[in-house]
DNA sequence: TTAAAACATCGTAAAAATACGATTAATGGA
DNA sequence: TCCATTAATCGTATTTTTACGATGTTTTAA
């Protein structure tokens, strides 16, 4: 993803702010990090494990999508033991909601 | 975009539905046709050329950009004589952002 | 009718995203 | 210690996205 653009104007969002919520749009535009976030909504603090079974993918692609959405503050990776159990990051969607509020 | 996937549960969210967020997000989910939506919140309605002006891309370029946004319901877009005027598509951006609300 | 203006579309090259099998790393028992 | 489990990472093939110049289309004006 390129960022080479300057902002056209303020709207209370720093350029910083704005390439934030371009990555945040860019992990949740794909059918499988959705799903993904969906499945959160229910069963939040859940095992990768528990994802990669209900995704229809190979568990390397599974991670590789959940790395995306830890990189864009959808969620948290919480490593216990050999597992690792990954929480909505209440935050950063709360921040997401908020400045799409303000702006649209 | 593939959209292979089943919903995992409802979450008041038809997959028909599903699949137009994901549209949505994927569509801001690109640092110049974000910019594009932040123009038209203070120039909403203005020409495709104010835009290409805007935006450091051929005009091939972002005339495809502006196609992404309108297909994917942000915008709409107005004939009028040889040019276009770019509009905020209101109903949509209400709809994703109370869906949003209600899902995460 | 011709020409210019404003955009859309086409064809294509280059870059990025996606997906997978294989491998590696770390942990927790037996 | 050795092995199984869990998940991350690596290397890579394939697909998709992005961007551009060139061309096509529609409308207005001369």
């Amino acid at each position: 993803m390129k960022s080479y653009l300057k902002a056209c104007c303020t709207l209370d969002l720093s350029e910083r702010e704005q390439k934030k919520m371009v990555i945040m749009f860019n992990a949740l535009g794909n059918p499988s990090r959705f799903e993904v976030m969906k499945y959160l909504v229910i069963h939040n603090g859940c095992y990768t494990s528990e994802i990669v079974d209900h995704l229809p993918q190979a568990q390397a692609t599974v991670s590789q999508h959940l790395k995306v959405l830890d990189e864009a503050g959808w969620v948290d990776r919480l490593y216990e033991g050999t597992a690792t159990s990954i929480c909505l990051n209440e935050k950063n969607i709360s921040w997401f909601k908020e400045k799409t509020g303000d702006i649209f």
